[in-house]
DNA sequence: ATTCAGTCCTGTACGC
DNA sequence: TGCGTACAGGACTGAA
């Protein structure tokens, strides 16, 4: 599943393969991929061609690509003919997306196969002989066309304002998630999937980060400790940046890749998806918990549940 | 305001 | 073999 890490692998394949590059064509082959675009798929495609793509940005699990153009120069360079003014002025558009759970952004020959669950096509104004697809087989993901938030210096669509700052931005503010965390009445893993206190944790990442910190998924936010909070903002951002390196090799080749052929998942995660095998620390078999329509994967020795509230 | 259950989707694995 | 069911699970929606 993308989480933060491969995520950033694809905004760098984004940058690299279609930063730049003007918009032509348009192919939404199923609504629910652009259902985010709430005026649908003639004015998703409408509006996209013509425009100019920037260089990819992320936040957590969301990609967005700003916008420029749609004017004459643009239409120009639509028609193949170098524009004579490169237009600069940001219309305050970007196209957003989201993989869902099996999204894939694609950079391919015009004349590759379709994907069996190939959901959106963009081809563009040049001679490159290359196409964006977005490929997802179970459509939880999708792209969509919004306004960016005024003054924003990276463009941020509008409606992702809401979802906080990953862990891997310069600019998250430990002391305020840790205070904000203390504020909550909830547990740590509902915390840590919560993209409106930290963004980009998954379930895997989540169980991950947990594991490395010795905690209980069901520990109370309230019990948080600042240097407690310190050492778990520590683990989330080491085993991110773990994935990452692995993650990142695929980059380099024409395929803007995102699912799992980085083996990571395979190799190097302790916790998640380890039912019944040894805790890589202490031995004692891995355990799998229902919880929140998904699982938890935890050591029952290495993270303790917490003590039950009094008066429950 | 905050918390949380329900919902969307399809391929795979598994028991009978 | 085929059928039904559980599971994978991010993020929005709306209710409490």
């Amino acid at each position: 599943m993308p989480e933060l890490p491969e995520v950033e692998v694809v905004r760098r394949g984004l940058t690299r393969w279609v930063a730049g590059r003007t918009v032509d064509s348009v192919e939404v082959r199923h609504p629910r991929a652009i259902r985010r675009h709430t005026a649908g798929p003639a004015d998703f495609a409408d509006r996209l061609t013509g425009l100019r793509l920037g260089t990819a940005r992320r936040r957590g699990k969301y990609l967005w690509l700003p916008v420029t153009g749609g004017g004459p120069a643009a239409q120009t360079a639509a028609e193949g003919i170098a524009p004579l003014v490169t237009p600069s002025v940001t219309h305050g558009l970007a196209i957003l997306a989201h993989l869902g759970m099996s999204g894939q952004l694609l950079v391919q020959p015009q004349d590759a196969p379709d994907e069996k669950h190939l959901r959106i096509r963009i081809r563009f104004a040049d001679d490159l002989d290359t196409e964006l697809r977005f490929v997802d087989q179970r459509t939880f993901g999708g792209l969509s066309l919004h306004d960016t938030v005024p003054g924003d210096p990276d463009h941020l669509p509008d409606v992702i304002a809401h979802i906080a700052r990953d862990p891997l931005d310069a600019a998250f503010d430990d002391d305020a998630f840790h205070t904000a965390l203390r504020r909550r009445r909830t547990t740590i893993k509902r915390a840590l999937l919560d993209q409106s206190l930290i963004s980009g944790v998954g379930n895997i990442y989540a169980d991950e980060a947990l594991w490395r910190s010795k905690l209980h998924y069901d520990r109370p936010t309230a019990t948080f400790t600042r240097p407690r909070t310190a050492e778990l903002l520590g683990h989330v951002r080491d085993v991110m940046n773990a994935a990452l390196a692995v993650g990142g090799t695929s980059f380099d080749s024409l395929y803007v890749n995102v699912n799992g052929e980085s083996g990571y998942f395979e190799r190097s995660l302790d916790a998640y998806g380890r039912e019944d095998e040894p805790c890589r620390r202490c031995g004692t078999p891995i355990r799998r918990r229902p919880w929140m329509n998904r699982s938890s994967y935890f050591c029952p020795r290495c993270q303790r549940p917490p003590r039950p509230a009094r008066g429950a």
